[in-house]
Formats: structure tokens, C-alpha cells, sequence
DNA sequence: TACATTTAGATGTATATACATTAATTACAT
DNA sequence: ATGTAATTAATGTATATACATCTAAATGTA
């Protein structure tokens, strides 16, 4: 295992708190890195993924630009420009919204849900290779990290 | 506290560990929003203060564009933009390298060092309102960071 | 020495976040 | 009904990551 007093070559850190913040940047930016590589094959990004993954759960549902956004995992995504990015794959289409013409109904091709298909499969393989904690620990991640934001 | 379920609308996971990568998504993006807010007025952005404590930890001892690379929370970042954005603020100075020209010397300014000095108080009281956790907590938090990468 | 290899740093391009602004449309209040 | 406010999406700009490529300089070897 690389600590991180070694991976970032510090010898200390003032306190735990302040090795907490750290640990979280650094923890992220090993998972994101390896994420990366996964999806890469694919021609997509994560963030693409994180839309895509919304439009199946839809079930063929639309949805507008917005209620995207606020289902993003980073609430600063800039929907309209991911939209737009898988559209010109052709990943997704866009329709004018018949009640209300500011808002643009989204939803998923047939073309996105084949990528999803096989892309999912090798995401929640990684994902579960990715953490080798017992579910116990597991559990308790997911606890520390809900209270830390409660 | 808002719960992961409710913040990204998602009904359920497919299992813990797939939650936990989506929870450290979800709470890395909370943080670092936060964080945003707290070095704008600073005009700096939390990657180059990244940079300039690593500067301050020399002590005098200038250090190459490289060893600033390897030592950032995110290995992926660019350390020689990032060196020549905080150069335009005059917050360091590169010198080159009189044993190895390739190389570039740098080194924190009193400038920087001035701005730091606020700064990290603000950080250091950020991160400890941030980490509301018992000390237990805060331990075990990190505790399960570390193995998650071991 | 001469030439190939490696290294350090800079730079080009694509993607994404952060934040402000704009245009079009809808909702609301008088 | 009309003017104002609010909403939706798009867009502009700055910063940063991700990854490839380039140049200059150093190193290593025949």
C-alpha cells in the first residue's frame, strides 16, 4: 500500500482532519485516473457515462437539459455541453418539448443503449475489483462518507 | 443530511460497493465546490495553491518543475502551466538551473509566501468546519481511504 | 567523437468544470 | 393586455486534466 505522506512526500500532516481533505483529493484522483482507462475504449467520458446512465434510467422517458443536470454527480456539469457532445455521436436525441419550447426533451438511442449494454457490464466489474474491502468496511465507507457531508 | 439517493435522485444502488465509488464522486464534488469558494477571493485556485504549499515545504530550496509534479494530490496535473499562471502573479520565480540547463529552478516568492499566510489559516479553518466527525471518525475515515487504495 | 536514447519542460488539442451572460420563452402581477 | 420577472438552454471565457508531441539538453555507448 502507498500512503499518502509517501505518494505526496510529506512527511506529516498537521492533523487528521486536515489529512482527511487530502486523502479525499487524492483517493478521487486515483479512482478517477483508473476510470479513465476503462472508459477510453468506449469513446466516451465518465461524465458522458453519468448522462447516459440517467437517460436509460429514464426507460425511454424524456428529460429536459436541466433535470440532467441536477441528477449529475458533480452539480457543476455542464449538461447542455455533454448533450450536445453525445447527440453528435448520436448516443442521444434531442426533440423540441411540445408544452414548453424553452425546454428540449432528451432521450437515450437504441445506438446508446448498445454502448450501455456492454459498457456497464465492464464498469460494475471494475467497480467491484476496484474495492476489495470486506462488505463490512465497505458499509462503514459508505457511512463515514454520507455523516461527513450530513 | 442529504442522502446520495436523494441528491442524484437514484432509487437505489446495485450493491454497496457501487455506491461507494458513486459516494466518493458525489462527496469529492462537494468538497471541492466548497473549496472553490474559499480560494476565489484569493485569486488562486486550489490546484496552484497545491503548488505553492509544496513551494513553502522547501524552505528556501528551490525544486524542479518535475519534483512539483510528482509531489501534487493529482499526478495527471500540469505542473509547468500551472507554475506559469502563479509566475504571471508573481507568486514564484523560475530560475534555470545552472548544474542541469533542461531544468528549471523554482522557488516561492515573498509574495507568495505573503498570501499563504492568510490563506492557509482560512484553509486550516475550512477543513477543520469541513470534518465534522468525531477524531474516532475522522481516524477510521481515513483508516478505510488508505485500505480502499492498498 | 558521433550517434542514439533518455530526460525536462513546454506546448497542442480534447474534455470538463466554474461561473457569468445572453436569448428565447413562459409566468406573473398590475 | 402589457410590462416585468423568472426560467431554460446555450454560449463565452478561464482554469484544469488527459494525453500526445516537440525541442533542447544531457547521457550513454560504440
Amino acid at each position: 500500500m502507498v500512503s499518502i505522506e509517501k505518494a505526496i512526500q510529506q512527511k506529516e500532516f498537521k492533523d487528521p482532519k486536515n489529512k482527511l481533505i487530502v486523502n479525499l483529493l487524492y483517493t478521487h484522483s486515483y479512482l478517477v485516473t483508473q476510470q479513465n482507462s476503462l472508459f477510453k475504449p468506449y469513446g466516451i467520458s465518465p461524465e458522458q457515462y453519468n448522462v447516459l446512465r440517467i437517460l436509460k434510467g429514464q426507460k425511454g422517458k424524456p428529460i429536459t437539459v436541466s433535470s440532467i443536470q441536477e441528477r449529475m454527480l458533480n452539480k457543476m456539469s455542464n449538461a447542455s455541453r455533454l448533450v450536445e457532445k453525445l447527440k453528435i455521436k448520436g448516443l442521444l436525441k434531442r426533440e423540441e418539448c411540445p408544452t414548453d419550447r424553452r425546454q428540449v426533451d432528451i432521450s437515450i438511442t437504441e445506438e446508446g443503449l448498445e454502448l450501455l449494454e456492454d459498457l456497464q457490464i465492464q464498469v460494475d466489474k471494475f467497480n467491484k475489483n476496484f474495492v476489495s474491502l470486506s462488505d463490512e468496511d465497505v458499509t462503514k465507507l459508505n457511512q463515514l462518507l454520507d455523516d461527513l457531508r450530513g
